[in-house]
DNA sequence: AAGCAATCTTTACATCGTCAAGTTGTAGTG
DNA sequence: CACTACAACTTGACGATGTAAAGATTGCTT
């Protein structure tokens, strides 16, 4: 509904082009990378080709394949660079120094907002068919260390008494991440029609959670 | 890609016109949204263009547009009967006559199971823009019905004392709801490298909720 | 300086969604 | 029954898209 740059859909940084017209761009997979992020968080998924993108990055439309096998492997890029942010939000929080079960409250918490403040990026992350092909290794490897943070998480629970010893921690882990995806998805597409304010969603989700898997300390 | 097959989509017996060429198709609406939900079940979401679809059906390419303002609304058809197929689905398993408890259980099951099934035509429920557009009211509708069932279970449970009075039916609803969504789309794009068998993800999940929702019996 | 590989361009093609205008069958009115 | 209006369908065309093939330009290595 709220656009969330008022940023008109104009392309910026053509940087190299600007000052100098040189045949070889320079860093063309990069600035690619980065309109296409930006061409999607500002007008959706749908809106990207690749011409356009060319165009609009001032190259020539057959440019692009001689940095990414095709479009899908573009996508698995941008995609990488979610999980990135991602993982680096939820390390930080990890890594503060507040009680155990504050920072899983607030690894919770950040995963959401983060869902919610880059939806189309999000939609990109998983939704794609960039997870069973076997050619995105390093985008999958990028992806399945965020999860990983949230297993620790829970081992440490387990480890700290706040969760029985015979738990499973990466079962946990996989049911964690559902509700989430979950939450993030239907919220996102407006299916919730009551309540769906995400802090309200994002709250209530956080008490359930440590009702049904903490113990009462 | 080059392969789609020349698999002939099976043209259901309309009461006129099975057999004979007429100008007129007939029924060509309900053949139209079969075909599409066969193509997809079989190859894909992305492998249904209209113009194949036409010709596996044996009309024009145009001819569709008198019955589906765009391929989005053809979409939209085809997703609306998978959430009758799922609402029918979760209907009878309430309906048995079995413990509540019991009837809840089954609901999760069943719905995962649904999903495990269909997983294209699970894709096309949900995950394309059906949801946000004003123009489906329809589609919606059938959506939300089948959402309305686990809201009445909850209700249910609440009131036989499995659950606390002060619990909010549809919270926990939205809850339950994603979760068994995230499962669903976790598992399926191969996201859970250990244990992605669907029946042990199903069984664990059930374990839990019945753990984490329902007051000891 | 020479050459080779990386990078970029031009051209071309097949496919797709969709519209416009025309054709054919059907139903309903007189 | 004839006629008309409408619904269902067809043909043809347009613009957009992904991407393959082959040629041009540059820069790095030796």
């Amino acid at each position: 509904m709220v656009n969330k740059a008022d940023t008109p859909v104009k392309i910026p940084t053509s940087k190299k082009a600007s000052n100098k017209e040189t045949y070889h761009h320079g860093n063309l997979r990069e600035t690619l990378i980065e309109a296409s992020a930006h061409i999607i968080k500002i007008q959706g998924i749908d809106a990207l080709s690749l011409r356009k993108l060319a165009d609009q990055v001032g190259v020539s439309r057959a440019a692009p394949y001689h940095h990414f096998k095709d479009k899908n492997a573009l996508l698995a890029a941008v995609a990488e660079q979610g999980f990135e942010s991602l993982g680096q939000l939820l390390q930080d929080v990890i890594n503060q120094k507040i009680p155990l079960l504050e920072r899983f409250k607030q690894a919770i918490k950040g995963y959401l907002e983060f869902a919610a403040e880059h939806p189309t990026q999000y939609d990109l992350m998983f939704g794609r068919k960039l997870w069973k092909s076997d050619q995105f290794d390093h985008f999958q490897r990028q992806a399945k260390d965020c999860f990983r943070l949230y297993v620790q998480l829970f081992e440490q629970l387990i480890k700290e008494g706040f969760l029985d010893k015979n738990e499973d921690a990466l079962r946990l882990s996989q049911l964690l991440w559902a509700t989430l995806h979950g939450l993030t998805k239907l919220t996102e597409e407006g299916l919730f029609s009551v309540a769906n304010n995400i802090e309200d969603i994002t709250q209530y989700a956080i008490e359930r959670f440590e009702h049904s898997f903490i113990n009462n300390p």
